[in-house]
DNA sequence: CTTCTACTATCAGCACCTTCATGTTGGCAA
DNA sequence: TTGCCAACATGAAGGTGCTGATAGTAGAAG
């Protein structure tokens, strides 16, 4: 978990990284506007506590252009008191929290904690199909929320079918990217058998219909 | 790519140079010790595959040489089975590696794609791969800065994955990097899953990506 | 030297992958 | 339609890899 501190007061900006150091968090410091620029364009910090008042530029505008680049997540408003201006622009401009100096240490922890843990939340892929939801960070599948235990070829092989439904699919193609060797891509897929009907049989058991059709002579088509 | 192939046996020369010269290295014979020790002195060698059996010295005195000229880097003796003894005293010489005849081609392939990138890792002491960064000297593996505390085994294991990265190793291979025992080559392998395993958790508990993927029936393959 | 700790190796049980033998289905030609 | 062959499905079996527990071992500390 890696935190970016941007604050110009260098004092703070010590403090801060010393007891979340303590918490197990990696920390870096920008001390300008500049300075965090470079460092945001080259690591994705996990989560930014971002002071507004700067000596060369206003925060507000660094949000703005983290949101652009899609990288607003994670990030936490650090900034004086009584500055309700700042905080309600910030807050429309994709802050996720906002603090106000001085503040806890604790209450920092808690807030940056609840932050990261939104982000990876929001990280989570979810595919849905009809009955079928696929959580590709968890690896897991759920045919009306409840869950199917695959195997990771298994696995692999609804994925392909999903990713590419209403294609044709060569048992080549399978092969290929169930071993990951282009050496099975010639000789025999027998085991492309053996996982496809072991996959149909475990959704089949789950209740789920049947999208997945055999082409003959061909290879398979999930149709929904 | 330049390989010297030191062996007196034109027969298994001209295999082994068949066969590197597929893999895109250039390769040259010496039949003689003395024949060895004129090409060295021409030209810089990435590797050297050195029978210690010459018809007309011990390959154990060229090595030396090699040493005392600090030209030591890339050696790999090749020699009959059960010369243990030629094994310890060839690895205290300086040498980097060490193969038994007979040997599989994709064995020696790679052990000299190892040592090239060890040779050219030399001057650094530093390797990094993604996330990873890993410090030769001081035996240190840091994901995100973070260090990871590794054993000995996980370290080289991690080193020998990742200087062959891409390529798929045999379990044979790994035990013998590991317990520097060739019987290991050929019985139980138990204990690499052991070690595999310690090592997966480690780094995955340190937020590292999983770029190891096992080969079913085949080996390991590191990759990104 | 003894004790303690961290590391390494081994084992059994289980899950998984692949292959094989055999049964079934679909396309094609006569 | 019938028969044939190739493609596919299926269940069983054996090999392979993973895991946690446990025992052995070496190095450090006292």
């Amino acid at each position: 978990m890696k935190v970016l501190i941007v604050e110009d007061e260098s004092e703070l900006a010590k403090d801060i990284t010393q007891y979340l150091l303590a918490e197990h968090y990696v920390c870096e410091v920008a001390g300008s506007y500049r300075e965090a620029e470079q460092k945001i364009a080259l690591y994705d910090y996990d989560c930014i506590l971002l002071d507004l008042m700067l000596p060369d530029g206003n925060g507000l505008q660094l949000l703005e252009q983290l949101q652009q680049q899609n990288k607003q997540e994670g990030i936490i408003i650090i900034s004086a008191k009584n500055a309700t201006d700042d905080k309600i622009k910030g807050l429309q401009n994709g802050a996720d929290d906002y603090l106000t100096k001085p503040f806890h240490h604790a209450e920092l922890s808690a807030r940056i904690h609840s932050v990261i843990r939104r982000k990876q939340f929001a990280h989570t892929n979810i595919i849905e199909n009809h009955e079928l939801t696929i959580d590709l960070l968890a690896k897991t599948v759920k045919v009306h929320d409840q869950l199917v235990p695959l195997t990771k070829k298994e696995f692999a092989l609804l994925l392909f079918f999903i990713s590419n439904k209403n294609r044709v699919i060569s048992k080549g193609a399978l092969a290929e990217h169930l071993s990951g060797d282009m050496a099975d891509m010639f000789d025999n897929h027998d085991f492309i058998y053996a996982h496809v009907k072991n996959l149909k049989k475990k959704l089949q058991q789950a209740g789920c219909d049947n999208y997945l059709t055999t082409m003959y002579g061909t290879g398979y088509k999930w149709e929904n």
